[in-house]
DNA sequence: TTGGGCTTGCAACTCAGTTGCATACACATT
DNA sequence: AATGTGTATGCAACTGAGTTGCAAGCCCAA
């Protein structure tokens, strides 16, 4: 999310004690420009204090119920999770890179216009859309020459 | 699919060797509406004769690989399979039921338009856009009541 | 008839995440 | 102070979906 961010203060916002590692998850998924694996997440936290895997997954569905992390399908088998909406950080695609599988945010606009509009369809029901583009991103594509 | 497909003949058509399982996993998936799990294809496939899971992950990948059965993410961790496109069959959109996990196909016109013409974007190379619904199904609703 | 490649099966494995249960700590009640 | 109650964390074992290694069966070609 950005530098200034009072991870404490969102903790508590949502009701949720800001423990140490809870406040280390949400800060070393908010300091990343891309959503992370729970992999990536658990090794962040690790350079400064010690977690159990269980305990992470358990602080990461807390923050994925109260809304404050998004969890996402990157399209293989693991979840990645970027921080949650906020009027600062609007709803936006995402970009996955099938050769090194990273995945990148991109910008709000790119989300096509009017995705909303399709609220209803055949007595369904649509809370949101996902979109998510796939390609070969930029640093695989160096890499290649 | 349809019920006029002749599978054997597709799996010709792609250089396949058109053996008796990989017709029954091809026309398993092309006779839903809707992409299946692993596991329903197993089932469906089991309908009729004997087969090994490991052998049809193994036809899930040659198919896929030969672009007659597309893999698609649901937003939980099994994969879904559903018949590749055709002129018969363009590409289009799914939606994902949050509380059942069925996965159900929509209309291809639900493709926002122009959503192809994001081709190159901040030096990436942009393959497919892979655009997921979710929300609650008609027949959950129907349960909830 | 022998040999190679393709197809399938079985056992064991991997990976990402989950469950059960125990321990530790905080804070309230007596 | 002693006790209880809830919350946070850890550890071991488990699960589900898919993968790997290797062996066996089959087909056709030399
Ligand atoms: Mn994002
Ligand atoms: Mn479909
Ligand atoms: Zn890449
Ligand atoms: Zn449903």
């Amino acid at each position: 999310m950005c530098e200034r961010c009072n991870y404490a203060e969102m903790l508590e916002g949502h009701g949720v004690d800001p423990t140490p590692l809870r406040q280390a998850v949400l800060r070393s998924i908010g300091e990343e420009s891309r959503p992370l694996a729970a992999v990536e997440i658990i090794a962040a936290v690790r350079d400064q204090m010690s977690i159990n895997k269980v305990t992470l997954y358990r602080i990461l569905d807390l923050l994925v119920d109260r809304g404050l992390v998004k969890r996402l399908s990157a399209g293989d088998r693991a979840f990645r999770y970027g921080m949650g909406e906020t009027r600062h950080h609007p709803e936006h695609p995402h970009f996955v890179c099938s050769q090194c599988g990273v995945m990148e945010c991109l910008e709000p606009d790119l989300l096509p216009a009017g995705i909303r509009k399709f609220q209803i369809k055949g007595k369904r029901i649509i809370k949101h859309v996902d979109v998510r583009f796939e390609g070969i991103c930029e640093s695989c594509l160096k890499a290649r020459m």
